[in-house]
DNA sequence: TGAATACTTTACTTTTTCGTCAACAATGTC
DNA sequence: GACATTGTTGACGAAAAAGTAAAGTATTCA
């Protein structure tokens, strides 16, 4: 179970962005700055998060990157599924072996497995703002916290 | 956010371990056969499970697989730790893109959200058993759906 | 209109992960 | 004790992910 790069940088370069005063943006080459990331890479990043709506691009001398959408309305959770294959068919075509499709394509112990750890992540995430992730370490530490305790992850209601 | 190779396949090859009969093993042909990989891929997995204690192995003409406890005992959450890098150090220490180190080493936003995350999975996953993951897709489904709902992950009171 | 800036897009290179192979070591059987 | 069987281990090759490069397109400003 593991976060990928893309996953990882999309984040903190949305971060940056939501840490920008109101009608501010950043370009390619800040951002890749400010994250130690290249601008080619950061370019790629920026690129997915443009495509999903999540971000909004300039070009030309006064260009550059801007959050589509006020920080406390875009959640972690959509964050991630962005750069994601978040489709449990997708899933069972990889991890078929050497076989064709998977042995276990018709009846499989794991998918159920599977469903609630997805369900449960989204849940979690999707009670995450980038508003929240903008300030200090301890701060968002302690916010996530009380987060966490009030509204507990029942991830399966839904 | 992914399930990588390995956690898949060894969650599987155990699943088939606890299909067994009790006192009965299985050869890593066998375990390979029955799920659609090679006999030298399963052989990796159950290496790395016989490492962690959650195997016994017995080599020659006898020799074979077999679970070190019965199955009830055995959770998915220890089985996946096996085969991941859970520190969250070595996380920093990837992602440091064009830098030596992690330019937000100090002071960073996104470290609270993996700490929560990480422990509401684990916190998920150990209340799953292999002997839960035997049965039919259907019925492992609507088992472990009872049991999300009747314990709901309320991660960070640990 | 032309030059500078900055995003866009595709192709390529590098790195990491995954899977295989082959030689080795241990166990049981005849 | 020789042989067949089976797990062990490390090295190698293939596949996928990550990152880079470069050519292209749009925008602004003089």
């Amino acid at each position: 179970m593991r976060i990928t790069a893309q996953e990882e940088y999309g984040l903190r370069c949305l971060i940056q962005l939501a840490r920008q005063p109101d009608g501010q943006g950043l370009t390619l080459k800040q951002i890749g700055e400010r994250e130690g990331i290249s601008t080619a890479n950061a370019g790629k990043v920026l690129w997915l998060l443009s495509n999903a709506g999540i971000v909004k691009s300039a070009r030309g001398i006064k260009g550059g990157y801007m959050l589509a959408r006020p920080p406390a309305q875009i959640t972690v959770s959509e964050i991630i599924s962005v750069f994601e294959n978040a489709d449990l068919e997708e899933h069972c075509k990889n991890f078929s072996g050497i076989q064709e499709v998977c042995i276990h394509n018709a009846d499989c112990g794991i998918r159920p497995v599977l469903q609630i750890l997805n369900e449960t992540v989204r849940q979690v995430l999707s009670q995450i703002t980038l508003a929240q992730l903008v300030h200090h370490e301890c701060e968002v530490s302690q916010r996530l916290f009380q987060l966490q305790r009030a509204a507990p992850a029942a991830a399966m209601s839904a």
